[in-house]
DNA sequence: CATTTCACCTGGTGGC
DNA sequence: TGCCACCAGGTGAAAT
């Protein structure tokens, strides 16, 4: 599902309701795939901390908490989507959805709940007395400068489209905004990364930062039932220019849109419009 | 090492 | 209606 600007909507969403407020009591689900750290270590360390901040870092949510309301994070709690995850706030007595992985009861009488179906998602505890804080391995796409975007791919072998997916280059793109930026760029995503001009890259990082700008303001693409914190879907899907569109009419050219797999994931573009 | 492929899961959709 | 193949917004391990 969550791609840096749904990421992004959910982070801020679930910032401003939980700010401040201190968790009570920890339930987690007996699935293990969701937790990247011990349950046990988890549930412990969580109950009785207070939200100091909730931000996101590449496609991650991080959670600072701490022992008292203000101050240096004592601890983070970081929450990957995977495809499928949501983080809720909601009313203690909400019904509890299929696949809920665990559920935070917070002072002011609500929930925070992670759910997941086809979990792929995380959930890792850390206590920063023992581990430093959460960094994004890649470079932020909405900070990173030309020089060092170009950096990232020169001399790579790989189609463009795969590097741009890769996390350890840039943190926060996946399949939909990989797609929809290569066609504002006019650039085939099969190209190969290393051999894009210079020209070709700056257009690209901007190409990229615009698209993800402009649905952070829509509040994210709602593909299928992608929602906020607050339960409220998204309108960039609205903006899709090739994602999705495969064999309808390309809305700058009217080419028909193709579908073609690169690096194991559909891909979509016009041929016509990206060279 | 860099790059590619595949497995991990559930659920929705569309064809027969 | 039912069954089945295929697809999905991500990632990391294994293979090449």
């Amino acid at each position: 599902m969550p791609e840096l600007p749904e990421v992004e909507t959910i982070a801020r969403g679930v910032h401003d309701r939980v700010q401040g407020d201190r968790v009570l009591e920890v339930w987690l689900g007996r699935h293990s795939e969701p937790f990247k750290s011990s349950a046990a270590e988890m549930a412990k360390g969580l109950q009785g901390k207070y939200f100091r901040a909730v931000e996101r870092r590449g496609k991650h949510i991080v959670c600072d908490l701490g022992s008292i309301p203000r101050g240096k994070p004592e601890a983070q709690w970081i929450v990957h989507l995977g495809m499928t995850g949501r983080l809720l706030v909601t009313a203690e007595d909400a019904p509890i959805a299929a696949h809920t992985h665990a559920r935070l009861s917070l002072a002011s009488g609500r929930e925070l709940r992670f759910v997941d179906p086809r979990r792929f998602g995380r959930l890792e505890y850390r206590d920063l007395n023992d581990l430093k804080g959460f960094t994004a391995p890649g470079a932020e796409p909405l900070e990173v400068d030309a020089k060092t975007f170009a950096a990232l791919f020169r001399g790579r072998r790989l189609a463009v489209k795969a590097a741009l997916l890769n996390q350890t280059l840039l943190s926060g793109v996946g399949n939909i905004y990989a797609d929809e930026s290569l066609f504002r760029a006019g650039i085939r995503p099969r190209r190969m990364a290393g051999r894009l001009t210079a020209a070709e890259l700056e257009r690209l990082r901007r190409a990229l930062a615009g698209v993800l700008r402009q649905a952070i303001k829509l509040g994210g693409s709602s593909v299928s039932d992608y929602v906020d914190a607050n339960g409220v879907r998204g309108f960039f899907q609205l903006e899709h220019r090739v994602y999705q569109r495969d064999g309808q009419p390309c809305r700058v050219c009217g080419t028909e849109i193709r579908r073609v797999v690169v690096g194991g994931r559909s891909t979509h573009y016009c041929p016509q419009c990206q060279r």
